[in-house]
DNA sequence: TGACAGTTGCAACTCGTTCGCATTAGCCTT
DNA sequence: AAGGCTAATGCGAACGAGTTGCAACTGTCA
């Protein structure tokens, strides 16, 4: 557990948006400027394999990540303010299950992204 | 209409899968040798942008392509074939706009892809 | 037939992410 | 406390999908 490490960890834990690898490398080296982007692109594949953290693409072209110590949930992506709002909706995680189920599937992981925009903008 | 473009407008309208970039330039090349990677991508974002073929992301580094003039469907993938199996849930569509409108949104698009395995695999 | 706008191929570029490598830090064992 | 071994680091170079600048060319229409 090295230096830099403990500091990315602290900066994962604390964010409650969903941040790419730049924005947590100038989160970091905010804190301790002895970080550098490898290390915070090394960190961020690391815990994403373990399954601590999760990696997002919502189409751009840099991926976003959060804490994965929460429920699962899904997202809604406003196009015009980029803000990201999340729901869950148990009603459409069982319908998804049916329909792998139906054609002899189980589902590993999904992605469900709404883009959206404010009704009548 | 050039040629070039005639040629990648053949091989897109007879595909029948999800072809990269990549790929649909290798279907044209052999129909044509004048088809550079290049017209390739500006042709396929051209048509993407009046909406006459659709990009899709699936959580490997390329985009792929098909034919928009296609009712709505989802996706589910095979993770451990690669295989793409088209679905559409007039149910999971309606939930998907409630939770949208219940927040003042509208839905401008959506991705819903399901990465799955052979039951028992 | 000529002219001009739009399109092409090519090579060079971009941008997020990964990698090679020499150096350093963490941590065990004496 | 000192040494030693491994794993992790920073840096810059490389990667791969996609884009772009530019000079040459094509399609179209007068
Ligand atoms: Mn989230
Ligand atoms: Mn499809
Ligand atoms: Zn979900
Ligand atoms: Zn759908």
């Amino acid at each position: 557990m090295t230096q830099q490490r403990k500091v990315i960890l602290r900066v994962l834990a604390g964010a409650d948006d969903h941040p790419d690898a730049n924005e947590l490398y100038h989160r970091a080296y905010a804190l301790d400027g002895s970080v550098s982007l490898s290390t915070v692109y090394r960190t961020l594949r690391l815990l994403a394999d373990r399954g601590a953290i999760q990696r997002h693409a919502f189409e751009e072209g840099r991926a976003r990540f959060e804490n994965a110590d929460r429920e699962h949930h899904d997202h809604l992506i406003d196009i015009e303010t980029g803000q990201v709002i999340e729901f869950h909706s148990e009603e459409i995680e069982e319908l998804q299950a049916r329909i792998a189920a139906e054609r002899g599937y189980e589902i590993v992981r999904h992605k469900l992204e709404l883009y959206v925009k404010k009704r009548g903008s």
